[in-house]
DNA sequence: CCTACCGATCGGTAGG
DNA sequence: CCTACCGATCGGTAGG
């Protein structure tokens, strides 16, 4: 939580508030969505009357915003912390870190990434700049890491760059709607990712082949 | 529309009012979902009264599971005569029709296949038993054409076949949130998302293989 | 298929 | 952070 974002100089309020809401809210919208998760459930959840949310958010919209941003945020740094970590390993190595990095910061840490994925429309209302920015930012990271990989040929050159990063964002988020913990190992499905598309028309040969060039380096 | 469904002897009703209340709600929860669609709103896109529709339907929750299932019918149905059509084609070329299918049935007709993407919760209700098994029925396609394609090598045997199939519908269903028919070719998309899983930890050698083994039987 | 109506609930505001 | 309240809208029902 940033500074310039508590008032807790601005009335009576306790320090943790803000930051309670949105981890309740981001609970209700993981399993709701927009529309179902209303206020009344948060402020009840949280212990205060809804008008009390008031105090802390403009809108409901603020709150869901903030939550979405939040949740994308987390597993975007995430994601450039595993790629960062793996700078060193072979292209394989590196989609495989990112892949798994993507899917625990989903599944294995608190609610505000999947209410992030939960609420891919804002219902009636456009989704808002702030939004598209935080999420622009982190497809960019895909971007250059399919690009990395595609030069290095891990990744099949003659797929279209596009086409596969939302092929395989689109497969990594449809792991909400699927994924249990107590049936699914993270780090063996990020395994099982990586081997599913990390061979081009050329086949494994190639990919070896650059793996340990890369290694070798 | 089956016989036993249409009531037009029951009342005062016209021969394509069930279906037109359908096709409208269809249309409107594949934009909104189920809890941004309201009974208003498809009452006044039909031109009827909302309390007309209760004489077709005894609840909301009755015309979206009519939407749903009829949307999941639909790609079952299209995929199952694509792979028919297709079923002296090499296992590559058969994987790369049930694709173009599902995502062709998916985006190229009417709204209902995209509906019940969209419908995936049904809010605070449980998700009806009859929307559970038809979706079944049809993940029941795709088990046993990963079956046959991970036999016949076109698929990699080392992949766990449950992870590719939620990895593949996935990424498919996915694409409901980033197609558009004026960037993407679907016939291109389906030979892209073919050429990415294609190729096991063996690589398309021995892919190629398996076709070129499959095309001279 | 209609008019008329229901209680419940929504996000949000007034005023402290 | 509260009590009290708002108009709007929700899915659904009565009765024809």
């Amino acid at each position: 939580m940033s500074a310039a974002l508590d008032r807790s100089a601005d009335g009576p309020i306790e320090g943790g508030s803000r930051r309670l809401i949105l981890d309740t809210a981001a609970r209700l919208l993981r399993g709701g969505g927009y529309h179902q998760t209303t206020l009344r459930e948060i402020a009840e959840a949280v212990g205060i009357r809804k008008a009390s949310l008031y105090y802390h958010f403009a809108s409901k919209e603020e709150i869901v915003e903030a939550v979405v941003n939040d949740g994308v945020r987390f597993v975007h740094e995430a994601v450039v912390a595993a790629l960062a970590q793996a700078s060193d390993a072979t292209p394989r190595k590196r989609l495989e870190a990112a892949i798994r990095a993507h899917l625990t910061a989903l599944h294995g840490h608190g609610d505000y990434t999947s209410a992030s994925i939960k609420v891919f429309t804002f219902g009636a209302t456009p989704t808002p700049d702030s939004v598209r920015r935080v999420r622009r930012a982190y497809e960019d990271v895909w971007r250059a890491l399919i690009a990395e990989l595609q030069e290095a040929g891990a990744l099949s050159p003659q797929r279209a760059p596009d086409a596969l990063r939302f092929f395989l964002l689109g497969a990594l988020n449809g792991s909400t709607d699927w994924y249990r913990p107590d049936r699914f190992d993270l780090a063996d499905l990020a395994r099982e990712f990586t081997g599913l598309i990390t061979h081009g028309e050329q086949g494994g040969a190639a990919a070896m082949a650059a793996d340990l060039a890369s290694a070798n380096r």
